[in-house]
DNA sequence: CATGAATGAGTATTCATTCAT
DNA sequence: GATGAATGAATACTCATTCAT
């Protein structure tokens, strides 16, 4: 599907899967568009405020996009894409659900640095980017990453690595909640990596923060 | 250039602290708008949009409220004097800081229910409230809530109560986060109250979600 | 004609000429607004301003006035009534052209305490209320005023009390202004009142700036 | 958090002294406002009303200027940058206070045609305006006129060439306001040009509209 | 007489988008 | 690829006025 109206400069009409024409300065642009959706929200950024800091005018950006939406959706589809694949990769051997889980965290926290803009658009402008078709996929990937951890949770139940009184659902929300809500205020010039942010979340998320002779 | 407004039922001039005129059809109209703020976001809710859902006239909400932002505004600082309040009372008399912890917690789910429209435009529009001067009070309320957070949680590693490896202000942010973040899709009349969801937390909080005898 | 509505409470389809219903109260409101509109502009003061001052609501204005048109009707038709009086009044006995224009000047200069509302409303509006029909009666009277002093003018040249190389109409417009624009800055509380005005501008109006041995 | 515009077309964020960014159409634009403003007064004009006399929508006066404001800007800054310059230069060299005097006379008058739109909207609107920082430029360019009028008027008066008995402040206000209310009703295809204005106001300043054989 | 709630037509301004040059 | 000028529909907000209570 979709095969109509590949290499054409603008990307009209195209869907979520066919890949946007490259180009280094539609790159660029697309990478200067994350920062203000990040800082500012996808709604609250004026197409002005991103052509003004290209050092273009506004009418010019769309030579290389069709719309303004059409650039959040270069940035939340490639954050999706990158965020599904490397799930399904965690998961795909099975293994202990313990394992798994931290993998999952892992994952997710490797993608606070490279997607934190698709990241705060998704937190802040979902609401409003859910109600248009073109964004169907939101759903859909969220869907697919909610089944993906409720069944290592599931699983690790059932074979009592976790604890058996623990709502599944509940407990993946407020991890994915604990851990998307970072985006917020991360920095990747301050003192803790993603990596060290995983670290404290996973020891937090399994064991508590209550020392193991006290109970 | 503001003429006082001795008596006139607009809120105009007033500052936080003060109490809005009180009136049952005001009232109503903050009501409303605050389930709007919180399904759309504040910025992405017209003010049209809130006169027709009042069966009014766009401009006949100016009979009762300065401007869009007192309408948030009241919504906002009600639900902060609460949540610093109930903080406080919390935190007054000492004590154990598993106590104390598992207070805090609770005071902020009890607010999801009474107060959810004012956390969720809290998390969406922040960035843009904050730069007004009229809201520096949500920074300052911030700050507040962090510091109570952290000096429990401070307080219990010292007295053993929680891990020593643990960062409290990483702590404090990501309970905060997932505390807060559930009003995204909290609904009063699902299967949970926020009692159950404050226990939970709770639960996975203190003593994570493995089993105990399995580490 | 008008007789229907007399001591009705409204001024409603009163035209000038026939008094409107006095009252202390309304009498107060219309020196109130004409202090606002004095200040400020007809145009640029509400009708809330004027209600604020006098600490009802803007609604109940309409108790005492069909429009905020007819406020100013008042003050203006009032100041008009005032100068055209004295103007026929000042010039109806004839004589010295010298005596007669000191006259006009002194008639005018002493509108400037009474009517400085009247004046600076006229000033400041007077292309907008123009284009109101009922309005009609600024024209007729500036008109008469007119008349009146070009007259005097004239005379006096014919009879050799002023300069023959002047323009009649010219004069009278330059003086008009510079006469009514001094509602703009004068105080009545200032060290000059406005026979102290009227004085300084007469000499320098016959005489001129330039001592008399001096050309 | 207005972001700077490099080479956009508007001119946000400029200041009094910065050259406004020129383009023929954005002239047209300025000196079509400029006679609505001097016909119904800066406030009375809408910005609807400058687009539909220029044939283009009003939100599209926005391509061109940041607001409404930044337009009379334009008119007033131009209007008193060339006033303020011509005085300076009228009285660079000293000489004569009655040549001076003649020579202030004549700048102010000549300002009457290019200028005329400026000079309305100060009359009428300058209470409004002047409330608003941008516009402190009025009140500073009306203090240096004033200095230099009431300068040469006092120098002239220790030469023995102007009358002793007169207020300089006084006479100085006389003459501004009659010759800047000119501008109501001077019409540049009349019968008189500005320079016939200025003699005649000059000869009437300077010697009255006594004949001097009279006194 | 006054209030409180509303109307309705208006205001300046914003902004994604289009398109001839 | 970019400009410059425009569109059109929306935005928050204002204000004279009305009227049931």
């Amino acid at each position: 599907m979709d095969t109509e109206n590949d290499g054409a400069p603008r990307g009209r009409g195209r869907r979520h899967g066919a890949a946007p024409p490259a180009s280094e300065r539609r790159d660029a642009l697309v990478r200067l568009a994350a920062g203000l959706f990040a800082e500012q929200g996808f709604q609250a950024t004026t197409v002005r405020q991103i052509a003004d800091q290209a050092g273009i005018l506004s009418g010019s950006l769309y030579h290389h996009f069709d719309s303004k939406e059409s650039i959040v959706d270069e940035i939340l589809s490639s954050f999706l894409d990158d965020l599904l694949r490397d799930h399904r990769a965690a998961v795909a051997d099975g293994g202990d659900p313990r394992r798994l889980l931290t993998e999952l965290i892992a994952v997710a926290h490797a993608c606070l640095e490279p997607h934190r803009a698709a990241i705060t658009v998704l937190q802040n402008d979902r609401c409003y980017l859910r109600r248009l078709s073109r964004f169907d996929y939101l759903d859909r990937a969220e869907r697919e990453v909610r089944r993906i951890w409720t069944g290592v949770l599931r699983d690790g139940q059932d074979r009592g690595a976790f604890r058996s009184d623990l709502d599944p659902g509940l407990t993946y929300r407020t991890a994915r909640d604990a851990i998307w809500a970072t985006a917020r205020w991360y920095r990747p010039d301050g003192p803790l990596d993603t990596g060290d942010l995983a670290r404290h979340f996973t020891r937090v998320l399994f064991d508590g923060i209550v020392p193991e002779q006290h109970t």
